[in-house]
DNA sequence: GGAGAAGTTTGATCCAGCGCAAATTCGTCG
DNA sequence: CGACGAATTTGCGCTGGATCAAACTTCTCC
């Protein structure tokens, strides 16, 4: 589908590989201070932004498949991605979501261990893998960046894992319906959590990300509209009402 | 329960911390080519080896509890721990089972994310996390083996994700022999994975990871039995007689 | 603005896994 | 050895969520 995009380079490493995309402008980009690069000062940015290119994905689009080589790293400047693993007879489950400024890619290691997916338009800043490593060993700030945004990732893929183990499904959309409130709300402008939002993704990908079937998650919202906790003014916007109700039941 | 062991210390950073355990001599740590210090020299082994200590902990004792400061950070010598984090009334998720070599605690982080438990008797080698976090600033090649650590581990909390929110009973039961098959051989000798091994835990414990009862646990491994996929010679052991139809099933 | 496609909701039925309780096995300590 | 306690297995009924199917709503594109 995009197989020149993301083709493995024969370059030799530390040479900036054009995939296509724009020249990456580090000093403008949206995510300076957000992303990983903000470990990095003026100097360092210049040559990052030397390996970096910029490119616009489609929503639907995947940029790397479970199991293929990944020869790339990027940070995502804006839109929403999933990472997606499968299971057996089309089952899939979603096991992360990346927002604007968070990373992609696995760094240090050739093939991805999931598939990663645009599930809106988007925007990311590409590296290739094999220079990105060369130039992250030679950066301490920046690795050590990468290591807290990869342990923060960890505690939530636990804190998920305790999800779909032990919760209802009532407590599972409860739940999620809270994070993405929170997640979606450090989006925009700042402040807290909002109790209105519009959710990036259907409710077949609700349920993937639950471990549920659409049905019984499109019967939850439902069940939870009708208890009046929550509106629902259109197919992905979400109104939390009650918000300790909502807190109450996500347990 | 164990307070004092564990205690925050008041002392300034860098300082050794005596926990009252035994002062590590890492140049002859049976784990010194597997854990996180096999990417310092000899002289900067001295120096963390001054930091840390070694104790034994007992099966059952619950070294960090989900919530609390957690001023400690260890690396496993000997035996199994848990990871754990509760759901409402009792339920209890694993999270993440750690075996020697492996790395214990949140560095860069107060709060423990999660329970850490002794599954059987088990030795650490714990550092002050303060003390712990300056070393690995300092040291840039032990933040590298961290975050390698650190990516792994998200990866296979990912696809613990995957096995939690779309296998059946059957196909987690299944993966989790084939996991443990390879986890505990890596422990002993080389070679690949045994067909027979004993697991460090009971059923319930099982459970807890896989997101199951204990009574569905017990009737698909007696199933198995019946099947002549496996030999269960005791409580603990497991033998699989067919690891090719054992992976068909999970998938 | 209307036809078609895609996504969502709702209804009806089914069954995998849960919950409770009793029986059994295993370990261990006097 | 024997008896107690803990862990595990087994039986049985039930239910939450899955599955199958159909109606409905919302977008898109002409």
């Amino acid at each position: 589908m995009t197989g020149a995009l993301f083709a493995p380079s024969s370059l030799p490493t530390g040479t900036a590989v054009d995939y296509g995309g724009k020249v990456t402008d580090c000093a403008s980009c949206v995510v300076r201070n957000r992303a990983i690069c903000a470990s990095l000062d003026a100097e360092e940015l210049a040559l990052l932004g030397k390996l970096g290119r910029n490119h616009r994905v489609n929503a639907g689009q995947t940029l790397m498949w479970e199991g293929d080589d990944a020869p790339v790293v990027a940070n995502v400047l804006d839109g929403v991605l999933k990472l997606v693993l499968a299971a057996a007879e089309g089952r899939e489950q979603i096991v992360g979501i990346v927002f604007p400024s968070d990373f992609i890619g696995r760094p240090f290691g050739k093939e991805s261990p999931y598939s990663v997916t645009a599930m809106t338009d988007a925007e990311i800043c590409i590296f290739n893998r094999k220079s990105f490593d060369d130039f992250a060993n030679a950066h301490p700030d920046l690795q050590h960046k990468l290591l807290r945004r990869t342990l923060d990732e960890l505690d939530r893929a636990r804190h998920w894992m305790m999800l779909l183990g032990r919760k209802s499904a009532e407590e599972k959309v409860a739940s999620f319906l809270l994070e993405m409130s929170e997640r979606l709300s450090g989006q925009g402008c700042g402040g807290g959590p909002q109790s209105g939002f519009e959710l990036p993704f259907g409710r077949q990908q609700i349920a993937d990300i639950l471990g549920l079937t659409i049905e019984t998650t499109s019967r939850q919202l439902t069940r939870m509209r009708a208890e009046g906790l929550l509106d629902l003014p259109s197919r992905r916007e979400i109104v939390i009402n009650d918000r300790a109700a909502m807190e109450a039941i996500a347990g």
